[in-house]
DNA sequence: GCATTCAATGAAATCGATTACAGTAATGTT
DNA sequence: AACATTACTGTAATCGATTTCATTGAATGC
């Protein structure tokens, strides 16, 4: 592994001009192209662990998430990805699994390997940011919120939790469920909250006898799913507040034997594997790239010397309701 | 940001002894205990980079993946994961794209973070890995291989092939097709040949009429579905080298009203988010999640020190016939 | 009681880059 | 011609840990 004193003992000139060349500090032509073609004979590449030991600082950027199975985090991954690429930065992933223990562990890595920032779904909203916030480092919570006064980005939850309620009430069903994740997620929480005031403005039922809380797992929405069938009076539709949750329950369902129309089904976030004929299921689509895009591009101004307050910045949702 | 000095002062002892505590060497109880009470006043934890710079390795391992939207590497990944975890590392994970120079940074990126190792699932058969190579760093290869002798992790593909086709046969379909992935990836490959060979054994039609190569991904299956649909004598069953091919297929035949038995559909690779009804399709399982555990099992065993010739280790898969 | 071991400890070198500071040569000013 | 300015360039300090080597003091052997 050749080394910047390589470099500069073949070119014949001194290490810092070497670090000059490769950081576009002024150097004469003359001298630059020897360390070029130098470093070129030595296949150099300057040692990153030392120049992030140096300037206290690196190019990658932590994403922290809590499920990297979940193919709405990994559009999201996605987004921040594309655009971190293009502004020079490079992303490592870390799963959490929903642990806020684990989410700590690495939170402490991002900092102790000198990351140039972090953009976060916490686990919960116990998170705990303060060996983040300390170092002073930038930091965006992206999808939930974090319980600290911090850039964030989000989607506009209530509504999208109302729009996927009332397509189905608009649609004729008169007891609709809601399949909705653990509670102390504001995500959840609120998704849960616009089918509630939808549900209640409907009248006719009592909703909270079909509220449901689960893990936001395909495990989760199959148990929930299967809780909801087993009641003397079943519901005729169910929103299910995530993705996975969402084809948990139209498994239950279809090995039920029960499809469209039968039972009427509202999802919030889309379903990217789902081989299901579009047209048949109402979905709330979360736009998860653009989540990520937009994550990204606030932690990059934060990074560059933005030092205005912390803004929460709120996506819209797009509704695809069922045709059938 | 506490520094070992800081630590070293405030308990009376040098830099030296706060290093031999942190990394169990003998030390005295007496400065030991004193050394982790400033520690834990000063909320000290090692810069990692300092660290790593100094002992030219790190505990973190590169896993580096073509399609972090796949479910299947995320699979994978959350295989690797929860290995490294319990060994003590931690992950990074890398998104190529099927982009050789993205994948060639991101390779050269883990060597010059001094990562423990690199696990790779290669974005073609002409990846380069002459900087991992050279410098000397373990790598193992997963669910394709790099066209170098290294480590690598498998599963067998060409039987892969050949029980899906048969599956298709046996259940009475006549012109079996099959999708599968562009040329030069031996997984895809290999799959293809084994349905070959179970085709042309059955006889009764020409499949290399039925073959179609697609990009990996959902809009590659779909394009290839909708092209073997518009065929003058169509096929009556189709066999998808991938998960996400599978699904583009089955989502063509769903919106064109076609489904099972009408068409015959056998897919290789799970697929987790499908809401199907899993009697109807024959799924041969891919083991993701321990292709992934066993790769992070051999590149930790040669991170400790294992110099035995590379080895490939071969998986075997599951198959589970459409039951209808 | 003296020599020998041994464990614990600290001072200083080290990993490989960046950068403050000082020095030098060339050019411009008056 | 004397001085100021500009524009590179090199020396050495620095980032924060680990590790070699020398030292100290206590324990052991004879």
């Amino acid at each position: 592994m050749a080394t910047i004193y390589d470099v500069a003992s073949l070119a014949r000139v001194s290490p810092a001009t070497v670090s000059r060349v490769f950081n576009g500090m002024p150097v004469s032509e003359e001298k630059a192209s020897a360390v070029r073609a130098a470093a070129a004979t030595l296949n150099f590449t300057p040692n990153r662990t030392a120049r992030s030991l140096r300037k206290q600082n690196s190019e990658v950027i932590a994403l922290v998430i809590p499920d990297i199975e979940n193919p709405f985090f990994t559009s999201l991954a996605r987004g921040v990805e594309d655009r971190a690429q293009a502004e020079g930065y490079s992303v490592v992933l870390c799963n959490t699994d929903d642990d806020t223990s684990k989410e700590a562990t690495y939170l402490e890595i991002a900092i102790s390997e000198n990351m140039a920032g972090v953009i976060l779904a916490p686990a919960s909203d116990h998170s705990d940011l303060t060996s983040v916030l300390s170092r002073g480092r930038p930091i965006v919570a992206v999808d939930r919120s974090a319980g600290y006064d911090i850039d964030g980005v989000m989607v506009d939850n209530r509504p999208a939790g109302q729009a996927a309620a009332s397509a189905l009430f608009k649609a004729g069903y008169k007891r609709v469920a809601c399949i909705t994740g653990p509670q102390g997620i504001d995500t959840a929480d609120e998704r849960t909250m616009g089918w509630r005031q939808v549900a209640i403005r409907q009248g006719g039922y009592v909703p909270e006898l079909y509220l449901r809380n689960a893990n936001h797992r395909v495990d989760g929405g199959r148990a929930a799913m299967a809780d909801l069938l087993s009641m003397e009076v079943p519901p005729d539709a169910v929103v299910a507040t995530n993705n996975l949750m969402g084809v948990g329950a139209l498994q239950v369902l279809s090995e039920a034997g029960l499809t469209a129309p039968a039972v009427g089904v509202a999802v919030i976030g889309a379903l990217p594997f789902s081989a299901l004929d579009p047209a048949t299921i109402t979905i709330v689509e979360i736009p998860a790239r653009n989540l990520g895009i937009t994550a990204a591009k606030m932690l990059i101004e934060r990074i560059n010397g933005d030092t205005q307050p912390p803004r929460t910045i709120v996506l819209r949702n797009e509704i695809s309701v069922a045709s059938a």
